[in-house]
RNA sequence: GCGGGAAUGCCGGAGUGGUCAAACGGGCUUGGUUUAGGUCCAAGUAGCUUAGUGCUUACGAAGGUUCGAAUCCUUCUUCCCGCACCA
């Protein structure tokens, strides 16, 4: 068998889809559109790995088919290439961000072209392009008029040596990524903040209509968090403070108040003497992470400030608490440890007293027995004029009462809160801010767009931007003042990634943000792959920014997405997950060398269904690669026959220039396959339609791994028949294309639906009618006849293997050798049985009787057994 | 800690209230083809039992709901994802 060329087929039809710009696709279609995209990814300098490659196919898999259902489809590609490893690589290494990031992307676009995947190249965004993140500017300004970007003082890392701000990640254990001695200490900065606050009720009614999975919707509506609740005053050091509780009912029981260690204000608090004290505990917070201080033991420590109790005037302690979040609420809780498991727990560490204000009906609590607080329900106890109240019913009572007292209101608190932007960092998008003695906070007029990022920086001592002094000091484009200064936090870089599949309808548009009427013809998103790590960040974020655009007249629509789906990860061989470190990343320029990339992408899609996990495995891959191979050689031999006499008139892998001259040319190329080709019989019909509905089914529902089962299993049944129509091998093409690409247009072209006309001549191509022909990924999607499909055939055929399997066991399962076999059907059914198939099969001689058959042979009486659909058998 | 998931033969996985648990692939065993190896072909792959049958065991563990559970509920174990400055 010759070895197949992959490197050669698949250059050749990459190479032929770009030349004849086979996925670009513009709006002005008469065909319905249909937009599918996959996330776009941060172009890392380790390149692109077999994870991704996964997730790509995913897309690529549904836009091929829904390209071949007859959409317009939109399925763009681009790079999220802002962010914290360019930097981090100009700190270590002394890159710039920029060469750094260039040569990522470029090795990304490398790679991703190398996959044959769908992309319309020419919408590609890079999202460090000034071009592209003029846009996140003129956003944020568009914000900024609308009162939606606002400061705000918020906790950050702090390493005093790096004389920077630290991301969560280059926290180690506390201590700083790269100076293990510094202990990171919690400072707090003016920001920039988001108002995604305003948009939390539609945020949050809007979810139930997503057609997205179910474990995502309700992880954002955790996320988004609502609860009702009660807002309470309390006194401290004559100043107001309101807490919020979602159980006033136990007000009364209230022993002490926490606030956040990470409260903005938290220092007005403590008194001169605790001061000392304070300041240690504050010490040990190792960073802002929410994760890392919800792992640590919970710890508090007294402020030397009381609380007064709105409804006892009782004095309480405050106290400073590391498990209360700074921005839930109002940064403080009213601590009941007798109702509140954790209260309970801080009391008992800090002798704390404990006051009972629920008693349960059927037994008596006292605080000196109790081993845990009693969360359940019962009546009011130690609570005044409340009193024997049912302690449900007392929540609204109570509430009621503090809100005639003016002491306090009934209100709604989420856990969602706004989106703090500021990043003090390089490689981001500038925020568009110019700071003036005189005029104070001044946006950069639009005009005046984009603020670029300035090349030359110093990294590795404070904020880069800082360092440009030519960046920083401006004129104040209001007061013409040159004392001004420009801001230098840069943003999150999740506001890239917000809106810019709006930018994919519409990627080089200098003068908008984009054509509205374009986004109206593609937008929305019909279905949208990417990892379910982003379920509750940029999949918020990326609505949230749809609503805000929406608001600005610029959309009509307020979801992005209708369709979501999550693929699962790719970890390595043995379940370990992929990573450089571990030395067991899978790179697909390797992989596609040794067994092509069509068979890489056929593999990853039969292992599992594409929403679950999977290892990598070589031996798997290896299994894939058996069944390329024979597909190839199927293909091949269909031509072999014919090379023998007439060399093929189209250029074969192994002879690229070969065969072609006008004599043999001159044979009409339908005639000269016409031989080998014949009529498809019924079985094959019917599985072939079988086949075609379900296959459809199960990729329109991402159950590709079946699909693969099934285009393998009709693959099997095409080699067992002796003729094929054309029409049906071109289904299987067609089918086969969408997860090996590459193969199948080389298929397509010989069986024979290329470059030649019926004199031989190259055809001129011209127009789409003309692409549709010379490939099969714009061809259209085989039609599944169900007329054609024969359930009775399929049952005949479930008997015969039930009787071979019969026989077979019988066979392994006596001693004496067999020679004969002999089967007894019952009268109607024995046309089913056919002789030839069933001796080919056992490779012995085979005789079939009816089992009312008089002359017979059956010396142990086996016809008896014979019932409709299992015959009986003897053996001799 | 909080929120969301997952667990099925030797392995990867199908199957989400009954018709069939293990489709399909891989591995392994036996036999055939082959100069040999690979490829390829055939049969087998929980246990007992039987001329193709029947029974038992079996879907992470333990309980529960139901006439009936891998599937629904509860508790537990292990693993994965997220927790707001990684993207």
């Amino acid at each position: 068998m010759a070895e197949i060329n992959f490197a050669e087929i698949e250059k050749k039809w990459q190479d032929a889809w770009e030349k004849e710009k086979v996925f670009e696709v513009s709006e002005k279609s008469e065909k319905e559109k249909y937009y599918v995209m996959e996330m776009f990814p941060y172009p890392s300098g380790e390149g692109l790995h077999m994870g991704h490659a996964f997730n790509y196919v995913i897309g690529d898999v549904y836009a091929r088919y829904k390209i071949f259902k007859g959409f317009n489809v939109l399925h763009p590609m681009g790079y999220d290439a802002l962010g914290l490893p360019a930097e981090n690589a100009a700190i270590e290494a002394g890159v710039h961000p920029e060469s750094y990031t260039n040569k990522a992307i470029k090795n990304y676009i490398e790679q991703q072209k190398m996959l044959g995947l769908s992309y319309d190249w020419n919408r590609m965004i890079n999202s460090a392009d000034s071009s592209y993140y003029k846009w996140d500017q003129w956003i944020f300004l568009k914000m900024l008029e609308k009162g939606l970007a606002y400061r705000k003082k918020a906790p950050v890392n702090w390493c005093r040596k790096c004389n920077t701000v630290l991301a969560n990640e280059q926290v180690h254990n506390g201590k700083c990524w790269r100076h293990e001695d510094v202990e990171v200490e919690v400072k707090h900065l003016e920001q920039w903040f988001l108002k995604i606050t305003d948009y939390v009720d539609e945020l949050l009614d809007k979810i139930d209509d997503l057609d997205w999975p179910e474990r995502t919707k309700t992880m954002q509506k955790h996320w988004i968090g609502k609860s009702y609740g009660t807002e309470i005053e309390f006194e401290i050091n004559s100043e107001k403070w309101s807490v919020f509780t979602t159980r006033p009912d136990t007000i009364y029981g209230v022993t002490f108040m926490v606030v956040s260690a990470q409260h903005e204000r938290l220092m007005e608090l403590v008194t001169e003497e605790k001061k000392e004290e304070v300041k240690k505990f504050l010490k040990k917070l190792k960073s802002v992470s929410e994760k890392e201080l919800e792992e640590m033991e919970k710890e508090g420590v007294f402020t030397g400030s009381y609380a007064v109790n709105p409804l006892t005037n009782e004095k309480v302690p405050v106290y400073a608490g590391n498990f209360v979040l700074a921005e839930y609420g109002s940064g403080m809780v009213m601590a009941v440890p007798a109702h509140d498991q954790r209260d309970f727990e801080f009391a008992k560490k800090y002798n704390i007293p404990i006051k009972i204000v629920i008693q349960p009906m059927e037994y008596e609590i006292t605080s000196e027995k109790m081993a845990r607080a009693f969360t359940g329900e019962g009546k009011l106890v130690n609570s005044e004029k409340f009193d024997g109240w049912d302690n449900k019913e007392a929540i609204d009572e109570i509430t009621k009462f503090l809100k005639e007292k003016n002491l306090g209101r009934s209100s709604v608190q989420f856990k969602l809160r706004d989106w703090l932007i500021s990043r003090q960092r390089y490689w981001g998008t500038p925020i568009p801010v110019i700071y003036c003695n005189e005029c104070g906070i001044v946006p950069v007029p639009e005009n005046e767009l984009p603020v670029e990022l300035p090349k030359n920086v110093k990294f590795g001592k404070g904020n880069p931007l800082e360092t440009n002094e030519e960046f920083v000091k401006v004129r104040c484009p209001m007061c013409g003042s040159n004392d001004a200064r420009r801001e230098t936090d840069t943003m999150d870089t999740f506001v890239n990634s917000s809106w810019y599949f709006l930018r994919y309808c519409d990627p080089k548009n200098s003068s908008a943000i984009f054509d509205k009427k374009k986004v109206k013809y593609w937008m929305p998103i019909d279905t949208y792959i990417g990892g379910k790590e982003h379920a509750t960040m940029h999949l918020i974020y990326f609505r949230f920014y749809t609503k805000f655009l929406r608001d600005l007249g610029l959309l009509d629509f307020g979801e992005p997405a209708k369709k979501l789906f999550h693929q699962g990860m790719l970890h390595g061989e043995g379940g370990i997950k992929m990573s450089k470190s571990k030395g067991n990343v899978v790179n697909p320029d390797k992989v596609s060398k040794k067994y092509g990339i069509d068979t890489a992408r056929l593999f990853l899609l039969s292992l599992a269904s594409p929403d679950r996990d999977r290892d990598w495995s070589e031996k798997g891959i290896q299994g894939t690669s058996k069944f390329i191979k024979r597909v190839w050689e199927f293909f091949e031999k269909y031509s072999k026959a014919d090379m023998v006499s007439n060399p093929p008139p189209f250029p074969s892998p192994t002879h690229p220039d070969g065969g072609m001259n006008s004599e043999t040319a001159s044979n009409s190329q339908n005639k000269w396959f016409a031989h080998q080709f014949g009529n498809s019989s019924k079985r094959l019909e019917s599985k072939l339609n079988k086949a075609i509905k379900e296959i459809s089914e199960n990729i329109e529902d991402f159950r590709y791994n079946l699909a693969v089962i099934k285009v393998r299993q009709l693959f099997f049944t095409i080699e067992e028949e002796k003729e094929i129509s054309k029409k049906d091998l071109e289904s299987f093409v067609k089918i086969f294309s969408v997860f090996c690409p590459h193969l199948a247009e080389e298929f397509w072209e010989r069986i024979g639906n290329e470059r030649f006309d019926e004199r031989g001549e190259k055809r001129e191509l011209k127009g789409e009618s003309g692409r549709e022909q010379k490939f099969v990924c714009l061809s259209s999607w085989p039609f599944a006849d169900e007329s054609k499909i024969d359930e009775e055939l399929e049952r005949v055929e479930k008997i015969m293997e039930k009787t071979i399997e019969d026989v077979n066991h019988i066979i392994g399962m006596i001693e004496k050798e067999v020679s004969k076999v002999y089967i007894y059907v019952v009268p109607g059914e024995i046309e089913n049985f056919d002789v030839g198939v069933l001796s080919d099969r056992f490779g012995k001689q085979v005789e079939i009787f009816a089992n009312n058959d008089k002359g017979k042979y059956d010396p142990e009486a086996k016809a008896r057994k014979a019932k409709p659909g299992k015959p009986g058998i003897y053996l001799e």
